[in-house]
DNA sequence: AATGCAGTCAACCGCTACTAC
DNA sequence: GGTAGTAGCGGTTGACTGCAT
């Protein structure tokens, strides 16, 4: 947002001069009321002169020593965010927006995580940018995630399903939550990072940033010594505190310092950065494409809009940590989840019918039979022949436009079906759910090249390639919802084309058959 | 031109984790 | 182990901007 110096001190002049702020840290000793609101051009002065010279830390040691009048957390928000020579300015580029989908897909709502493998970005404007995004896209009624993500997501789900039935491979796990189990190679093709890294370049500043920015004209004015070769490395971002169980990431700030530099005139210098942190899990291939397991799962959150919710439940999506403490555990208790506000209707009276469901699969399961052989009876009766290659194309809402424009993807529409339809919802449940309608070592991968090829566009811009967990346990916890899968997969052709893609393009059958693609798709 | 509305952004607030004592 | 101080994170708010009516 630009502001003119006039604005400035026009909202300057509005701001309450609050007395000090014991809660946030405020110097009960000084009588010099603390200042909130937007920052003027001769306090950013004042902040950046003082981190000249004290270096960062000790915010509250600001005010005593400059006579700055904000509390020590202002202070840090206001270097951290805005004065810090790193900074990248500017709106997101593709590539970051990308990135960013990408890791909330994996993270959730880590904005700091998020933050440190996106070099010069803020917390806070990922999260700008991803609730403002979110809220986009939910009005358009898009998906949260474009289809190749969802999959993804569900995907990993299973996965963690998966660890949570072996104590013995809860206890093998990795730091990060990856259970032993063969985890799929997923490969975001379509992911170009090649520019991951994006030394702050002038022409990314906007026109404000370089004539009238206190800041950097306080730079140029020969300030800027101070942060020349290592003087960052040491002291400044990313430099993210890793909270509890995350520090198990610390590697990656250390990692993500070591591969940057800071020339003598303040900019940085980006060097290949090799994502060590997530090293296990991200990688480059050969084609500079980016390989990623996405360790965390979250709700579709894509828009049944139309549904009213009666009632409104807070969930949050799993995180790296909780999945390694909680996930991994047959002891466990449901898995935390990062905060998504999920709006879910009452379940309709009398909606237990399917008694031949085992105990674990009552509730979510039982509406996932439901409505899925409503939605079947519906198709059958006014869609009758959209078959293509023996798939059934769900067409009924021919409205809902998914990612860039792609129709809604049926699993999506299926799953926020789910979540706005019926309650509560167990979150075990839903994994389940998700489990076996994405379990890897399904026949689909193996027979799912028989169907016809996707178009151009889907091929290029959905590659994602799979290999196949060897798990028997998986298969056998397969191999008794082949019913349920058939009956869920008549509505689920849309993203068994995304599925068909993926066999396509990656050419890597899985040898472990154990639910038919063949129920699937004649159905 | 005036008004309303949505989008964007900076900043604040509440909370938690860490550290030192 | 308890407490206070500090740092950091994530959610929320409010001001400004631009566009449509």
């Amino acid at each position: 947002m630009s502001m003119t110096s006039e604005t400035e001190e026009r909202m300057t002049s509005k701001v309450d001069m609050d007395s000090p702020d014991e809660a946030n840290g405020g110097d009960l000793g000084e009588s010099v009321p603390l200042k909130k609101g937007p920052w003027t051009s001769a306090e950013d002065v004042i902040l950046v002169d003082y981190v000249m010279t004290h270096g960062e830390g000790n915010w509250n040691a600001v005010q005593r020593h400059s006579g700055l009048a904000r509390c020590g957390k202002s202070c840090r928000l206001r270097w951290a965010n805005h004065l810090r020579p790193d900074l990248k300015k500017g709106a997101f580029t593709p590539e970051e927006e990308q990135r960013i989908v990408e890791l909330h897909a994996k993270m959730g709502n880590k904005w700091a995580r998020m933050a440190v493998e996106l070099p010069g970005r803020t917390d806070n404007e990922i999260k700008n940018y991803w609730n403002t995004r979110i809220k986009r896209r939910q009005r358009a009624g898009l998906p949260i995630y474009p289809p190749d993500i969802s999959f993804l997501v569900s995907q990993n789900k299973q996965n963690e399903e998966l660890g949570a039935f072996s104590s013995a491979d809860a206890q093998n796990s990795d730091v990060l939550g990856i259970n032993n189990f063969e985890i799929p190679a997923v490969e975001f093709k379509k992911l170009e990072l090649n520019h991951l890294l994006y030394p702050p370049q002038l022409a990314d500043i906007p026109a404000r940033s370089l004539l009238n920015d206190p800041v950097s004209n306080f730079l140029a004015q020969g300030h800027r010594a101070p942060y020349s070769s290592t003087y960052f490395l040491s002291t400044t971002y990313p430099s993210k505190r890793i909270r509890g169980s995350e520090s198990v990431l610390s590697g990656s700030n250390g990692d993500l310092l070591n591969s940057l530099q800071y020339q003598n005139d303040g900019s940085l210098l980006a060097q290949p950065l090799g994502f060590s942190s997530y090293s296990h899990n991200l990688t480059y291939d050969d084609n500079r494409s980016f390989s990623s397991v996405v360790p965390g799962g979250h709700a579709y959150l894509n828009g049944n809009s139309s549904s009213e919710p009666t009632w409104a439940m807070k969930l949050e999506l799993p995180s790296l940590q909780n999945q390694t403490e909680n996930w991994g555990s047959p002891h466990s208790a449901l898995p935390s989840l990062d905060s998504v506000d999920i709006l879910i209707q009452s379940p309709p009276a009398g909606h237990s019918e399917s008694g031949s469901l085992s105990p674990s699969n009552s509730g979510l399961l039982d509406a996932v039979l439901h409505e899925s052989q409503t939605m079947k009876a519906s198709h059958d009766n006014s869609h009758q022949g959209n078959e293509t290659s023996g798939v059934t194309v769900n067409n009924s809402c021919p409205d809902l436009k998914g990612w860039d424009g792609h129709p809604i993807s049926p699993l999506s529409q299926f799953s926020a079906s789910v979540f706005s339809e019926y309650t509560p919802i167990s979150e075990s449940s839903l994994h389940e759910f998700l489990s076996m309608t994405t379990m890897p070592g399904c026949k689909i991968k193996q027979e799912i090249g028989d169907l016809a090829p996707l178009d151009e566009e889907d091929d290029t811009s959905n590659q994602t390639i799979f290999s196949s967990p060897k798990t028997q346990h998986a298969n056998n916890h397969l191999a008794s919802k082949d019913a349920l899968i058939s009956c869920f997969f008549d509505d689920c052709a849309w993203d068994c084309k995304q599925i068909h893609a993926v066999a396509t393009s990656s050419g890597q059958a899985s040898g472990h058959n154990s639910c038919s693609w063949d129920a699937m798709s004649a159905v």
